[in-house]
RNA sequence: GGGGGCGUGGUGUAGUGGCUAACAUGCGGCCCUGUCAAGGCCGAGACCGCGGGUUCGAACCCCGUCGCUCCCGCCA
Protein backbone atom coordinates (compact mmCIF):
# COMPACT_ATOMS: atom_id res chain seq x y z
CA UNK A 1 0.00 0.00 0.00
CA UNK A 2 1.13 3.35 -0.86
CA UNK A 3 2.39 5.31 1.78
CA UNK A 4 0.70 9.00 2.75
CA UNK A 5 3.04 11.35 4.09
CA UNK A 6 1.64 12.94 7.17
CA UNK A 7 0.29 16.71 5.92
CA UNK A 8 -1.88 15.19 3.87
CA UNK A 9 -4.13 12.93 5.62
CA UNK A 10 -7.42 15.31 5.81
CA UNK A 11 -7.70 14.46 2.19
CA UNK A 12 -8.09 10.53 2.80
CA UNK A 13 -10.97 10.83 5.61
CA UNK A 14 -12.45 7.41 6.13
CA UNK A 15 -10.15 5.94 4.06
CA UNK A 16 -7.41 3.44 4.88
CA UNK A 17 -3.78 4.80 4.73
CA UNK A 18 -0.12 3.48 5.50
CA UNK A 19 2.22 6.12 7.50
CA UNK A 20 5.81 5.68 7.94
CA UNK A 21 7.40 7.42 10.56
CA UNK A 22 9.09 7.84 14.13
CA UNK A 23 7.05 7.21 17.51
CA UNK A 24 7.65 10.61 18.87
CA UNK A 25 5.33 9.67 22.10
CA UNK A 26 3.24 6.67 23.26
CA UNK A 27 0.81 7.37 25.64
CA UNK A 28 -0.34 3.65 26.99
CA UNK A 29 -3.13 3.29 29.09
CA UNK A 30 -5.55 0.19 30.78
CA UNK A 31 -7.89 -0.22 27.52
CA UNK A 32 -6.20 2.00 24.71
CA UNK A 33 -2.65 2.98 23.24
CA UNK A 34 -2.11 6.64 21.62
CA UNK A 35 1.10 6.62 19.21
CA UNK A 36 1.82 9.79 18.13
CA UNK A 37 3.96 9.07 14.57
CA UNK A 38 6.13 11.61 12.71
CA UNK A 39 7.52 12.34 9.64
CA UNK A 40 8.96 14.94 7.62
CA UNK A 41 5.72 16.21 7.15
CA UNK A 42 4.26 16.32 10.24
CA UNK A 43 2.61 14.59 13.18
CA UNK A 44 -0.62 12.52 13.87
CA UNK A 45 -2.23 10.64 16.33
CA UNK A 46 -2.94 7.21 15.90
CA UNK A 47 -5.45 5.25 18.48
CA UNK A 48 -5.76 1.81 19.64
CA UNK A 49 -8.47 -0.29 21.43
CA UNK A 50 -5.89 -2.81 22.86
CA UNK A 51 -8.74 -5.50 23.27
CA UNK A 52 -9.11 -5.60 19.29
CA UNK A 53 -5.71 -7.21 19.50
CA UNK A 54 -3.90 -8.09 22.39
CA UNK A 55 -0.67 -9.40 21.10
CA UNK A 56 0.10 -6.04 19.13
CA UNK A 57 -0.84 -4.07 22.07
CA UNK A 58 1.88 -5.96 23.67
CA UNK A 59 4.14 -5.20 20.88
CA UNK A 60 3.20 -1.68 20.92
CA UNK A 61 4.14 -1.46 24.68
CA UNK A 62 8.08 -2.39 24.56
CA UNK A 63 8.51 0.28 21.64
CA UNK A 64 11.13 3.03 22.59
CA UNK A 65 10.50 5.89 21.49
CA UNK A 66 11.88 7.51 17.82
CA UNK A 67 11.53 3.64 16.54
CA UNK A 68 10.77 3.60 13.31
CA UNK A 69 7.36 1.88 11.94
CA UNK A 70 5.27 1.74 9.49
CA UNK A 71 1.32 1.76 10.59
CA UNK A 72 -2.27 0.86 8.83
CA UNK A 73 -5.18 2.52 9.36
CA UNK A 74 -8.71 4.25 8.71
CA UNK A 75 -8.31 8.25 8.87
CA UNK A 76 -10.78 9.76 11.09
CA UNK A 77 -12.17 13.54 11.18
CA UNK A 78 -11.82 14.00 15.22
CA UNK A 79 -12.53 17.39 16.39
CA UNK A 80 -11.42 16.01 20.37
CA UNK A 81 -8.20 15.49 19.09
CA UNK A 82 -6.32 18.42 19.56
CA UNK A 83 -3.83 17.81 16.71
CA UNK A 84 -5.20 18.54 13.63
CA UNK A 85 -8.80 17.14 14.53
CA UNK A 86 -7.85 13.62 12.94
CA UNK A 87 -6.40 10.79 14.32
CA UNK A 88 -6.08 7.24 12.63
CA UNK A 89 -7.63 3.92 13.77
CA UNK A 90 -4.40 1.85 14.17
CA UNK A 91 -5.01 -1.99 12.26
CA UNK A 92 -1.90 -2.82 11.78
CA UNK A 93 1.77 -1.93 13.05
CA UNK A 94 5.39 -2.94 11.72
CA UNK A 95 8.34 -2.61 13.77
CA UNK A 96 11.20 -1.24 11.01
CA UNK A 97 13.56 -0.53 13.20
CA UNK A 98 13.12 -0.40 17.32
CA UNK A 99 14.87 2.31 19.05
CA UNK A 100 16.92 1.24 21.90
CA UNK A 101 15.51 2.70 25.11
CA UNK A 102 16.46 5.06 26.70
CA UNK A 103 17.75 7.39 23.77
CA UNK A 104 20.65 9.46 24.34
CA UNK A 105 18.84 12.30 24.33
CA UNK A 106 15.50 13.63 24.01
CA UNK A 107 15.38 15.47 20.70
CA UNK A 108 11.88 16.86 21.08
CA UNK A 109 12.52 17.58 25.39
CA UNK A 110 12.04 20.76 27.18
CA UNK A 111 15.99 21.57 27.43
CA UNK A 112 18.57 20.32 24.53
CA UNK A 113 22.06 19.01 25.81
CA UNK A 114 25.18 20.95 25.00
CA UNK A 115 25.69 21.68 21.13
CA UNK A 116 29.11 19.40 21.56
CA UNK A 117 26.80 16.22 22.77
CA UNK A 118 24.66 16.76 20.14
CA UNK A 119 26.71 17.22 17.79
CA UNK A 120 28.23 12.85 18.75
CA UNK A 121 24.55 11.89 17.88
CA UNK A 122 24.11 14.73 15.64
CA UNK A 123 21.46 11.96 13.91
CA UNK A 124 19.19 12.70 16.06
CA UNK A 125 19.88 15.85 16.71
CA UNK A 126 18.92 16.85 12.80
CA UNK A 127 15.23 14.66 13.36
CA UNK A 128 14.05 18.43 15.24
CA UNK A 129 11.99 20.26 13.11
CA UNK A 130 14.12 23.57 13.32
CA UNK A 131 16.81 21.53 12.05
CA UNK A 132 14.65 19.78 9.43
CA UNK A 133 13.93 23.44 7.83
CA UNK A 134 16.77 24.82 8.28
CA UNK A 135 18.25 22.12 5.93
CA UNK A 136 15.39 22.18 3.79
CA UNK A 137 15.88 26.06 3.80
CA UNK A 138 19.12 25.79 3.06
CA UNK A 139 17.95 23.55 -0.33
CA UNK A 140 16.28 26.60 -1.33
CA UNK A 141 18.96 29.05 -1.07
CA UNK A 142 21.13 26.63 -3.17
CA UNK A 143 18.52 26.49 -5.68
CA UNK A 144 18.14 29.90 -5.90
CA UNK A 145 21.42 30.91 -6.07
CA UNK A 146 21.73 28.39 -8.89
CA UNK A 147 18.71 30.05 -10.51
CA UNK A 148 19.98 33.55 -10.37
CA UNK A 149 23.28 32.67 -11.87
CA UNK A 150 21.95 30.54 -14.90
CA UNK A 151 19.36 33.82 -15.67
CA UNK A 152 22.83 35.60 -15.70
CA UNK A 153 24.32 33.42 -18.03
CA UNK A 154 26.60 31.52 -15.52
CA UNK A 155 28.54 28.20 -16.10
CA UNK A 156 29.17 25.96 -13.26
CA UNK A 157 32.58 24.41 -12.63
CA UNK A 158 34.35 21.75 -9.96
CA UNK A 159 37.87 22.36 -9.81
CA UNK A 160 39.70 20.13 -7.43
CA UNK A 161 40.25 19.84 -4.33
CA UNK A 162 43.57 18.06 -4.47
CA UNK A 163 46.50 20.59 -4.91
CA UNK A 164 50.08 19.99 -5.86
CA UNK A 165 51.17 23.45 -4.70
CA UNK A 166 50.29 25.56 -1.67
CA UNK A 167 48.99 28.25 -3.58
CA UNK A 168 48.55 31.76 -1.45
CA UNK A 169 50.00 31.60 1.80
CA UNK A 170 50.71 28.15 2.41
CA UNK A 171 50.08 28.74 5.77
CA UNK A 172 46.67 27.37 6.53
CA UNK A 173 46.94 24.07 4.32
CA UNK A 174 46.09 20.33 5.55
CA UNK A 175 48.75 18.52 3.87
CA UNK A 176 48.21 15.02 2.20
CA UNK A 177 50.29 12.06 1.59
CA UNK A 178 49.60 11.46 -2.20
CA UNK A 179 51.42 8.35 -3.70
CA UNK A 180 55.50 9.50 -3.40
CA UNK A 181 54.33 13.08 -2.62
CA UNK A 182 52.55 15.85 -0.90
CA UNK A 183 49.43 17.27 -1.58
CA UNK A 184 47.29 20.21 -0.29
CA UNK A 185 43.79 20.17 0.41
CA UNK A 186 42.74 23.37 -1.57
CA UNK A 187 41.57 26.47 0.71
CA UNK A 188 39.79 27.80 -2.22
CA UNK A 189 38.82 27.43 -5.85
CA UNK A 190 40.29 31.00 -6.26
CA UNK A 191 43.22 29.93 -8.83
CA UNK A 192 40.94 27.62 -10.80
CA UNK A 193 37.78 30.35 -11.16
CA UNK A 194 40.31 32.44 -12.33
CA UNK A 195 41.71 30.10 -14.85
CA UNK A 196 38.14 29.77 -16.05
CA UNK A 197 37.83 33.68 -17.16
CA UNK A 198 41.57 32.97 -19.09
CA UNK A 199 39.81 30.01 -20.43
CA UNK A 200 36.85 32.50 -21.99
CA UNK A 201 33.75 31.01 -19.41
CA UNK A 202 33.18 34.43 -18.47
CA UNK A 203 30.95 33.85 -15.98
CA UNK A 204 31.22 31.10 -13.56
CA UNK A 205 30.31 29.51 -9.72
CA UNK A 206 31.31 26.73 -7.84
CA UNK A 207 29.72 25.38 -4.50
CA UNK A 208 32.14 23.11 -3.47
CA UNK A 209 34.13 22.10 -0.45
CA UNK A 210 37.03 24.05 0.73
CA UNK A 211 39.73 23.37 3.96
CA UNK A 212 41.46 25.74 6.59
CA UNK A 213 43.92 24.26 8.63
CA UNK A 214 43.29 26.72 10.98
CA UNK A 215 43.03 26.27 15.01
CA UNK A 216 39.78 28.41 14.96
CA UNK A 217 37.90 28.24 18.37
CA UNK A 218 35.28 30.11 17.40
CA UNK A 219 31.25 30.07 17.04
CA UNK A 220 31.98 30.57 13.27
CA UNK A 221 34.98 29.13 11.67
CA UNK A 222 35.13 25.21 10.53
CA UNK A 223 37.92 23.29 9.45
CA UNK A 224 36.18 22.44 6.01
CA UNK A 225 33.65 24.23 5.02
CA UNK A 226 31.53 24.54 1.97
CA UNK A 227 32.39 27.59 0.03
CA UNK A 228 30.54 29.23 -2.49
CA UNK A 229 32.49 31.24 -5.32
CA UNK A 230 32.10 33.39 -8.37
CA UNK A 231 33.94 34.89 -11.20
CA UNK A 232 32.69 37.22 -13.80
CA UNK A 233 34.79 38.82 -16.94
CA UNK A 234 35.10 41.83 -18.46
CA UNK A 235 34.10 43.91 -15.82
CA UNK A 236 35.58 47.40 -14.80
CA UNK A 237 35.95 47.39 -11.03
CA UNK A 238 35.03 45.64 -7.96
CA UNK A 239 31.95 47.70 -8.04
CA UNK A 240 30.53 45.46 -10.92
CA UNK A 241 31.20 42.53 -8.70
CA UNK A 242 28.92 44.20 -5.60
CA UNK A 243 26.05 45.32 -7.90
CA UNK A 244 25.53 41.88 -9.00
CA UNK A 245 26.06 40.59 -5.73
CA UNK A 246 23.67 42.47 -4.02
CA UNK A 247 21.27 41.54 -6.49
CA UNK A 248 21.58 38.04 -6.53
CA UNK A 249 21.57 37.57 -2.38
CA UNK A 250 17.94 39.76 -2.91
CA UNK A 251 17.21 37.44 -5.28
CA UNK A 252 17.90 34.12 -2.86
CA UNK A 253 16.29 36.05 0.17
CA UNK A 254 12.62 36.64 -2.16
CA UNK A 255 12.83 33.16 -2.63
CA UNK A 256 13.11 32.14 0.76
CA UNK A 257 10.65 34.29 1.89
CA UNK A 258 7.89 33.01 -0.55
CA UNK A 259 8.76 29.84 -0.24
CA UNK A 260 9.11 29.54 3.49
CA UNK A 261 8.12 32.76 5.05
CA UNK A 262 5.77 31.76 7.54
CA UNK A 263 7.63 28.80 8.75
CA UNK A 264 10.24 30.26 9.39
CA UNK A 265 8.40 32.52 11.01
CA UNK A 266 6.84 30.25 12.96
CA UNK A 267 9.62 28.11 13.81
CA UNK A 268 12.55 29.88 14.36
CA UNK A 269 10.63 33.45 15.20
CA UNK A 270 12.80 34.77 12.66
CA UNK A 271 11.15 37.21 10.19
CA UNK A 272 13.30 37.35 6.51
CA UNK A 273 13.26 40.43 5.11
CA UNK A 274 14.55 41.18 1.57
CA UNK A 275 17.44 43.62 1.60
CA UNK A 276 16.96 46.43 -0.65
CA UNK A 277 19.45 47.21 -3.01
CA UNK A 278 21.62 49.17 -3.33
CA UNK A 279 23.98 47.79 -0.14
CA UNK A 280 25.78 50.72 1.28
CA UNK A 281 29.39 51.07 0.51
CA UNK A 282 31.73 52.19 2.76
CA UNK A 283 35.07 52.35 2.25
CA UNK A 284 37.89 51.14 5.03
CA UNK A 285 39.17 54.39 5.67
CA UNK A 286 35.52 56.00 6.31
CA UNK A 287 34.54 52.91 8.35
CA UNK A 288 37.32 54.37 10.70
CA UNK A 289 36.08 57.84 10.66
CA UNK A 290 33.15 56.23 12.36
CA UNK A 291 34.27 54.10 14.37
CA UNK A 292 36.17 57.20 15.88
CA UNK A 293 32.88 59.17 16.11
CA UNK A 294 31.13 56.15 17.61
CA UNK A 295 33.96 55.85 20.11
CA UNK A 296 35.03 52.00 19.08
CA UNK A 297 38.37 51.48 19.63
CA UNK A 298 40.20 49.75 17.59
CA UNK A 299 43.53 47.59 19.02
CA UNK A 300 46.32 49.12 17.92
CA UNK A 301 47.95 46.91 15.99
CA UNK A 302 45.59 47.32 13.40
CA UNK A 303 46.00 48.67 10.64
CA UNK A 304 43.92 49.05 8.07
CA UNK A 305 41.81 46.14 9.23
CA UNK A 306 38.54 45.81 11.58
CA UNK A 307 38.72 43.46 14.45
CA UNK A 308 35.14 41.59 14.53
CA UNK A 309 34.40 44.23 17.27
CA UNK A 310 34.71 46.75 14.91
CA UNK A 311 32.83 44.87 12.01
CA UNK A 312 29.46 44.45 14.62
CA UNK A 313 30.00 48.50 15.25
CA UNK A 314 29.92 49.22 11.60
CA UNK A 315 26.70 47.39 11.46
CA UNK A 316 25.59 48.82 14.27
CA UNK A 317 25.91 51.89 12.59
CA UNK A 318 25.03 51.12 9.08
CA UNK A 319 21.54 49.61 10.46
CA UNK A 320 20.79 52.95 12.30
CA UNK A 321 21.90 55.19 9.48
CA UNK A 322 20.63 53.04 6.78
CA UNK A 323 17.97 50.84 8.21
CA UNK A 324 20.31 48.00 6.47
CA UNK A 325 21.36 44.26 7.68
CA UNK A 326 23.94 44.36 4.87
CA UNK A 327 26.92 46.70 3.79
CA UNK A 328 29.96 46.32 1.60
CA UNK A 329 33.22 47.02 3.18
CA UNK A 330 35.49 48.39 0.63
CA UNK A 331 38.89 49.76 -0.89
CA UNK A 332 41.17 47.96 1.79
CA UNK A 333 44.52 48.89 1.77
CA UNK A 334 46.85 46.08 0.01
CA UNK A 335 48.72 45.44 3.30
CA UNK A 336 45.64 43.37 4.50
CA UNK A 337 44.50 41.87 0.79
CA UNK A 338 46.28 39.04 -1.26
CA UNK A 339 48.79 39.61 -4.32
CA UNK A 340 46.10 38.70 -6.77
CA UNK A 341 44.01 41.67 -5.71
CA UNK A 342 43.80 44.99 -8.30
CA UNK A 343 44.58 47.89 -6.87
CA UNK A 344 43.37 51.76 -7.65
CA UNK A 345 45.15 53.30 -10.94
CA UNK A 346 45.36 56.45 -8.35
CA UNK A 347 45.81 55.26 -5.16
CA UNK A 348 48.27 51.92 -5.46
CA UNK A 349 47.81 51.65 -1.27
CA UNK A 350 44.15 50.75 -2.21
CA UNK A 351 42.99 47.43 -3.29
CA UNK A 352 39.41 47.08 -5.52
CA UNK A 353 38.41 44.82 -3.20
CA UNK A 354 35.28 44.36 -0.64
CA UNK A 355 34.05 42.67 2.07
CA UNK A 356 30.69 41.70 2.64
CA UNK A 357 29.15 42.09 6.14
CA UNK A 358 26.15 40.86 7.25
CA UNK A 359 24.28 41.09 10.27
CA UNK A 360 27.95 42.02 11.70
CA UNK A 361 29.37 38.85 10.29
CA UNK A 362 31.69 38.62 7.72
CA UNK A 363 30.00 36.65 4.74
CA UNK A 364 31.96 37.00 1.49
CA UNK A 365 35.12 38.65 0.14
CA UNK A 366 35.46 39.69 -3.10
CA UNK A 367 37.66 42.13 -5.63
CA UNK A 368 38.34 42.68 -9.25
CA UNK A 369 41.59 40.49 -9.79
CA UNK A 370 45.15 41.75 -11.62
CA UNK A 371 44.67 40.32 -14.90
CA UNK A 372 47.90 41.97 -16.08
CA UNK A 373 51.12 39.34 -16.01
CA UNK A 374 53.76 41.71 -15.15
CA UNK A 375 51.91 44.14 -12.70
CA UNK A 376 50.46 40.52 -10.61
CA UNK A 377 54.25 39.40 -10.36
CA UNK A 378 55.62 42.71 -9.37
CA UNK A 379 52.49 42.49 -6.63
CA UNK A 380 53.55 39.14 -5.70
CA UNK A 381 57.19 39.31 -5.08
CA UNK A 382 56.16 42.61 -3.41
CA UNK A 383 54.05 40.22 -0.60
CA UNK A 384 57.43 38.16 -0.43
CA UNK A 385 56.17 35.41 -2.65
CA UNK A 386 58.46 32.76 -5.09
CA UNK A 387 57.41 32.73 -8.55
CA UNK A 388 57.72 29.07 -9.53
CA UNK A 389 55.25 28.04 -6.84
CA UNK A 390 52.50 29.93 -8.47
CA UNK A 391 54.10 29.94 -12.14
CA UNK A 392 50.88 27.64 -13.11
CA UNK A 393 48.87 30.19 -11.94
CA UNK A 394 50.66 33.63 -13.14
CA UNK A 395 50.48 31.05 -16.95
CA UNK A 396 46.77 31.87 -17.18
CA UNK A 397 47.21 35.66 -17.80
CA UNK A 398 49.53 35.22 -20.58
CA UNK A 399 47.38 34.68 -23.57
CA UNK A 400 44.28 36.82 -23.44
CA UNK A 401 42.70 36.90 -19.87
CA UNK A 402 39.81 39.41 -19.77
CA UNK A 403 39.22 41.65 -16.53
CA UNK A 404 37.47 40.09 -14.01
CA UNK A 405 36.59 39.78 -10.43
CA UNK A 406 34.44 37.16 -7.94
CA UNK A 407 33.54 36.31 -4.40
CA UNK A 408 33.79 33.70 -2.28
CA UNK A 409 31.01 33.63 0.24
CA UNK A 410 30.52 30.71 3.44
CA UNK A 411 27.33 29.28 2.71
CA UNK A 412 26.78 28.31 6.92
CA UNK A 413 27.82 31.57 7.63
CA UNK A 414 24.94 32.74 5.09
CA UNK A 415 22.64 30.59 6.79
CA UNK A 416 23.60 31.76 10.63
CA UNK A 417 22.45 35.08 9.65
CA UNK A 418 19.77 34.52 6.81
CA UNK A 419 17.70 32.16 10.11
CA UNK A 420 19.51 34.37 12.94
CA UNK A 421 21.50 31.37 14.26
CA UNK A 422 24.65 32.29 16.26
CA UNK A 423 26.63 29.15 16.14
CA UNK A 424 27.88 27.96 12.75
CA UNK A 425 28.01 23.94 14.54
CA UNK A 426 24.37 24.28 14.21
CA UNK A 427 24.02 25.54 10.73
CA UNK A 428 26.22 22.95 9.08
CA UNK A 429 25.41 19.29 8.33
CA UNK A 430 28.50 17.97 9.77
CA UNK A 431 30.61 20.02 11.58
CA UNK A 432 34.51 19.48 11.51
CA UNK A 433 36.70 21.30 13.56
CA UNK A 434 39.95 21.12 15.00
CA UNK A 435 39.15 18.67 17.64
CA UNK A 436 36.19 17.43 16.30
CA UNK A 437 36.73 14.48 12.95
CA UNK A 438 33.21 12.38 13.85
CA UNK A 439 30.78 11.51 12.92
C1' G B 1 48.94 30.40 19.47
C1' G B 2 46.79 33.81 23.77
C1' G B 3 42.72 34.67 27.35
C1' G B 4 37.94 33.87 30.12
C1' G B 5 34.09 30.39 31.69
C1' C B 6 32.26 25.52 32.72
C1' G B 7 32.85 19.99 33.97
C1' U B 8 27.41 16.79 39.52
C1' G B 9 22.55 10.22 37.58
C1' G B 10 21.41 9.14 30.17
C1' U B 11 20.14 14.51 29.47
C1' G B 12 19.27 19.59 31.64
C1' U B 13 20.13 21.87 36.24
C1' A B 14 20.48 22.94 41.98
C1' G B 15 23.95 22.48 45.78
C1' U B 16 30.00 26.77 46.69
C1' G B 17 33.36 23.74 53.77
C1' G B 18 29.18 19.26 57.69
C1' C B 19 25.85 15.56 51.74
C1' U B 20 22.71 9.98 53.89
C1' A B 21 24.24 14.77 47.02
C1' A B 22 18.47 17.55 45.45
C1' C B 23 14.95 18.76 41.31
C1' A B 24 13.14 18.14 36.32
C1' U B 25 13.11 15.04 32.23
C1' G B 26 14.03 10.33 30.33
C1' C B 27 14.04 4.98 31.72
C1' G B 28 11.53 0.42 34.44
C1' G B 29 7.05 -1.29 37.19
C1' C B 30 1.97 -0.66 38.82
C1' C B 31 -2.68 2.19 38.42
C1' C B 32 -6.00 5.12 35.23
C1' U B 33 -13.43 4.59 30.14
C1' G B 34 -9.93 8.79 24.78
C1' U B 35 -5.12 10.40 26.11
C1' C B 36 -3.33 14.84 23.86
C1' A B 37 2.92 19.27 27.30
C1' A B 38 -1.72 13.23 29.83
C1' G B 39 -2.05 12.19 35.15
C1' G B 40 -1.09 9.37 39.99
C1' C B 41 2.05 6.02 42.95
C1' C B 42 6.62 3.17 43.34
C1' G B 43 11.64 2.13 41.67
C1' A B 44 16.59 1.96 39.42
C1' G B 45 20.29 5.40 38.08
C1' A B 46 25.77 10.12 39.95
C1' C B 47 31.01 8.03 44.99
C1' C B 48 30.25 15.17 41.88
C1' G B 49 36.06 14.81 34.73
C1' C B 50 40.97 12.91 36.47
C1' G B 51 45.44 13.38 39.82
C1' G B 52 47.56 15.72 43.94
C1' G B 53 47.20 19.20 48.09
C1' U B 54 44.85 22.21 52.31
C1' U B 55 41.36 20.77 56.32
C1' C B 56 38.83 17.13 61.89
C1' G B 57 35.90 17.11 57.38
C1' A B 58 36.09 18.76 50.17
C1' A B 59 31.19 18.26 44.87
C1' C B 60 32.48 23.00 47.22
C1' C B 61 39.09 25.94 48.66
C1' C B 62 44.30 25.56 46.14
C1' C B 63 47.67 23.41 42.26
C1' G B 64 48.19 20.43 38.01
C1' U B 65 45.93 17.87 34.01
C1' C B 66 42.25 16.54 30.41
C1' G B 67 37.68 17.72 27.99
C1' C B 68 34.11 21.17 26.42
C1' U B 69 32.73 26.17 25.48
C1' C B 70 33.17 31.34 24.29
C1' C B 71 36.32 35.49 23.01
C1' C B 72 40.91 37.35 20.57
C1' G B 73 44.34 36.18 16.53
C1' C B 74 43.03 34.12 11.45
C1' C B 75 39.15 34.09 8.21
C1' A B 76 34.14 32.33 4.74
Amino acid sequence: MERTPIHRLREFIGQKVTVQGWLQTLRDQKKMQFLIIRDRTGLVQVAFWKANDPALAERISTLGTESAVTITGTVIDNEIVKLNGLEIQLESLEIVNAAEAPVPFEPFGDSLPSIDFRLDWRYLDLRRAENLLLFTVQTTVEQAMREYWLQHDFMEIHSPKIMGTPSESGAELFEVAYFERKAYLAQSPQFYKQMAMAAGFERVFEIGPVFRADPSFTSRHMTEFTGVDMEMSWIDSHEDVMAFTERWIQYVYQVVKDKHGDEIREKLGVEIKVPTVPFPRISMHDAYVVLKQVGYALPPEKKGDLDPGGERAMADYVKKTYDHDFFFLIDWPITVRPFYHMRHADRPDLTKSFDLIAGGLEIATGAQREHRPDILLQQAFEKGLHQEPIQFYLDFFRYGCPSHGGFGLGLSRFMMVMLGINNIRETVYIFRGPTRLNP
